[in-house]
DNA sequence: AACTATTTATAAGA
DNA sequence: TTCTTATAAATAGTT
């Protein structure tokens, strides 16, 4: 990123990586509360060395970050009046998994029969917003990789074999749904994507 | 930072802070995501918006990071002392209801950045068969309901009225269903139909 | 660690 | 929201 572009992919030189770690560690948390002061949001950032060690900032508890993000099961039957069936953690844990289970099947269309017809809208709604979601990311990364090939082959040779790639990549797209074409933001490839197409055009 | 340097404060307009907000955590994102690759660290960033909006980013399992760190809470809760089993089936639930949890959250379009160009195309096949299948069960519940209101306006009135009816939902209903291959975003409104309907019939 | 030449990120403005 | 652009920040390679 400076006195020459670097590709983002692991550096091999131990001695190198090591210092880079350093000074982009640096970076990240400084960015993480950066932004976590400018916009009033809760970050959490947990960072493990290669060689295992751990840095981490949060700006509030990391734990309770989680559990919002229900990454994290409810476990708190602590309050609960102790002369009601005490769940055990477990159980409760395998109901909420049940329950998601549940939820999932229905998402993809199955195990539909008990549901009413507001139900079925909702969760048409829902598949809807989330297709078009999936489809719009889909097409953002789709294009940053046409970018990323583009300027892989105008670095490596002529325009001819560019047409290809477009051609190629172009011919194997599935969505339409035209991306909003940000050229400003910087090539940052999903590493197996790009060798895969990579590897279509011979590279 | 660039027009004008800035305070690392709390913005105090409201959409300034939004977009702030936006542009700052993809940066972020990037930043992380570079830093995972180039130095082979393992990463695990959670951001919440001030409006509670979650973004995240793992270079592999958040749980798993945690658990390395031993962040996760401690298994007390059990009403009885849990065994061995007990807690290593407990852990084993906890993994998977995260796992769940995140193909849910892709299933709603969320937390697509982590995604490769292949996965997205695989979700979005399955988002596209739940939602043919989601509007293919309510169209049949759906018709299940106007059979019903027939029924019901026969039994109380004569044929002219049912035939008025028949042709209303005829010419509002049901278009669903076609968009099953191709990604052009189907706002698919047949949602309102029966309220529609059940309004005209004045039932 | 420090030093810079460059690349990136991004605050404002449109 | 997106893009543009002037400028601030970050940082790769060097010393």
């Amino acid at each position: 990123m400076t006195r020459q572009k670097i590709q983002i992919k692991k550096i091999d030189n131990i001695a190198a990586r090591q210092v880079t770690f350093s000074k982009r560690r640096r970076g990240l948390f400084k960015k993480a509360h950066e932004l976590a002061t400018l916009c009033d949001a809760d970050i959490a950032l947990i960072v493990f060395s290669a060689s295992g060690k751990l840095f981490d900032y949060s700006s509030s508890s990391m734990l309770e970050l989680l559990r919002r993000h229900n990454m994290l099961p409810e476990l708190n039957n602590f309050s609960q009046p102790p002369s009601q069936l005490e769940k055990s953690a477990y159980v409760k844990l395998t109901e909420e998994f049940a329950a998601k289970t549940k939820e999932l099947r229905h998402m993809k269309g199955e195990e539909l029969q008990g549901l009413g017809i507001e139900e079925l809208k909702q969760l048409e709604k829902l598949l809807e917003i989330g297709l078009n979601r999936v489809i719009e990311t889909k097409d953002e990364k789709f294009l940053k990789e046409i970018g990323a090939v583009k300027e892989k082959i105008e670095t490596l040779n002529g325009d001819q074999q560019e047409q290809q790639a477009v051609a190629v990549v172009g011919g194997n797209s599935l969505g339409s749904k035209s991306n909003t074409s940000n050229s400003s933001s910087s090539t940052n490839p999903n590493s197996q994507d790009y060798d895969d197409i990579s590897l279509k055009l011979g590279l």
